[in-house]
DNA sequence: GCTGCCTGCCC
DNA sequence: ATTCTGC
DNA sequence: GCAGAATGGGCAGGCAGC
């Protein structure tokens, strides 16, 4: 048994190691130790994932419950986390701080303690995810306070840490990968192979106990086990995508949700990009797949609200569908979702994933009707990639996708063989009204800036969200010191700053906001330079932004 | 029973 | 989702 | 070029507090 300050002193010494093979090293030397229930837990752990999506289970645990169980704990207040937050940037350190101030426990009660194994660890976190109905959060806080009652500072690190699923030691499923095949090469893993195993089981424990008895190969398509889905890259444009690929199978980019729809006999499951289980909430889509010319079938495409004048609603409109329990026929009624297929993974008991695309969308349109199917043109002139761009901007989708018509279907892989076009929108001229301290990387750092637009009525500057993407940390270091002038308030970790300097700020498109008091938002909002140039007057106004949300659906290349 | 916060997950 | 960064 | 980290808006559901 294998206590769980082994795995707290491994992730400590991961995190400290900058060299992703000597990380890769360590943890695959310590893989090597462990029993097999421990291997299973220890590798999602490591990830920072505390169940496997095929459990569908959660922690139901945020930073909130976290500080809570933690205050609780030690005896120390939320102001005194809040303030340890600030300063270390790191819920871990935190954690870790406050444990070893904690109250001294009592001798006789700290000699019958045992040392927490990675399996009481886990225990505990089964009981937390768990818990629900009344008083499920007292019941979630009291085993997270029970753990830290008993954790060394170290130990705490990482069990807060792994209690909100966020480890960030610098392994992911491509370091975990690299390590289970190093562990367990003697016994004919190696990289290819773990990787396919978890892209096809998305369960990296299941992955190391297979590859630890030399079965990864029975790890296989099975309808009813979703596979991670096969991902687009973002393409510099048509003319480039063109000269990578070739000939390409061009498709419209829709705006909608991905899923991955099984079918067996009259069986439907669908499963969302990352792979939930959202048969229950799409059954206009569960009945559209039933209608498949298949036994059984594993199909790949996208689902999207079309409106009664034919053109796609809102992406707000499909996240009221997407994860729905209730009333899910009467927004089926409000929202319609219709299934756009473009790809097919295994068919009538046989996987399909080997066969170049052009193979599989000849398979995919004999047993699904061309109104269920994405549109796809298959050519290499850049003149037809560009009028099916422009016919999909003026549908109200995102762009086009280019896929290579030779490649396989390559689960959880973002390549080169799918490449997206998307066009680059106007940017706004926003002026900075507060802004957020950051964490990890940023710690210290003013990581996050809330943007305000002109109202021209009143002279108020309105806010329509925040950016905190396009700086590099140089610029976040030089910006923190600027802004740390301006701050003319502090509450929690948010700051409200003196309006002064403006952002361009680019974007993908202006949603309507119930959040902010401008009533509009930004989707992808990143900050592409600070425009020391401009003056506050010159800010972009509210007048322009909602000019600019009613021009964008449907819009026009010149 | 209503409201607001928290969490997880869609992009 | 986007973006930056270290390897 | 890949993998990892740090961060965006908005929705439903679940729960707590009133």
């Amino acid at each position: 048994m294998t206590s769980f300050l082994a795995f707290a002193e491994l992730c400590q010494k991961v995190e400290a190691t900058a060299g992703s093979l000597e990380k890769i090293n360590l943890v695959a030397a310590f893989l090597s130790s462990l029993d097999e229930p421990e291997l299973s837990v220890a590798c999602s752990y490591v990830m920072g994932t505390i169940f496997p999506p095929s459990q569908s289970l959660a922690m139901g645990v945020g930073p909130s419950i976290l500080y809570e169980a933690l205050s609780k704990a030690c005896g120390c207040s939320t102001e005194q986390i809040g303030e340890m937050l600030r300063a270390t940037g790191d819920p871990g350190l935190v954690a870790a701080g406050v444990v070893e101030k904690r109250r001294p426990i009592g001798f006789a009660a700290f000699q019958e303690s045992r040392p927490l194994s990675i399996a009481d660890v886990s225990e505990r976190f089964m009981a937390v995810a768990r818990a629900s109905g009344k008083k499920s959060q007292d019941i979630k806080v009291k085993n997270l306070q029970y753990l830290f009652s008993l954790a060394s500072p170290l130990e705490a690190r990482y069990i807060a840490r792994l209690a909100i699923e966020d480890m960030r030691i610098g392994i992911g499923e491509g370091g975990m990968r690299d390590a289970i095949a190093l562990a367990f090469h003697e016994i004919g893993a190696d990289a290819e192979r773990v990787e396919q195993a978890y892209n096809l089981t998305n369960d990296m424990g299941l992955v190391a106990v297979n590859a630890r008895r030399g079965t990864l190969a029975e790890l296989s398509i099975m309808i009813h086990r979703p596979i991670k889905m096969m991902l687009a890259q973002l393409g510099e444009s048509i003319a480039s995508a063109l000269g990578e690929i070739g000939t390409a199978a061009i498709e419209w980019k829709y705006d909608g949700a991905r899923v991955q729809i099984h079918k067996d006999a009259d069986h439907v499951w669908i499963f969302s990009r990352r792979l939930e289980n959202v048969t229950a909430s799409l059954p206009e889509i569960v009945q559209t797949a039933k209608e498949i010319r298949a036994q059984s079938a594993i199909l790949d495409g996208e689902a999207v609200a079309i409106g009664k004048d034919g053109r796609p609603m809102a992406f707000q409109d499909i996240l009221k569908r997407f994860r729905r329990k209730y009333n899910v026929e009467k927004l089926a009624a409000r929202i319609p979702l219709r299934l756009f297929l473009f790809d097919l993974i295994y068919l009538d008991g046989r996987s399909v994933t080997d066969l170049p695309l052009r193979e599989r969308r000849d398979l995919l349109e004999k047993i699904a009707d061309p109104g269920i199917l994405a549109d796809q043109v298959v050519s290499a002139s850049k003149e037809a990639a560009e009028e099916i761009y422009r016919q999909a901007l003026a549908a109200g989708h995102e762009g086009i996708i280019l896929k290579n018509p030779a490649s396989v279907y390559a689960p959880g892989k973002r390549g080169k063989n799918w490449l997206k076009i998307k066009p680059v929108m106007e940017t706004l001229d926003l002026v900075v009204i507060g802004a957020k301290w950051g964490e990890g990387r940023r710690a210290s750092l003013l990581g996050s800036y809330r943007l305000g637009c002109q109202d021209a009525a009143t002279g108020n500057l309105l806010d329509m969200g925040f950016v905190a993407t396009g700086f590099t940390d140089e610029s976040l270091a030089e910006l923190t010191e600027m802004f740390r002038e301006l701050i003319v308030l502090e509450k929690g970790m948010e700051v409200e700053i003196k309006p002064a300097v403006i952002f361009e700020v680019a974007y993908e498109e202006i949603q309507k906001s119930p959040n902010y008091s401008s009533g509009y938002a930004l989707r992808f909002p990143r900050m592409v330079a600070v425009r020391y140039d401009k003056s506050l007057e010159e800010a972009d106004s509210l007048e322009r932004v909602v000019s600019l949300y009613r021009g964008q659906r449907g819009r026009v290349i010149p």
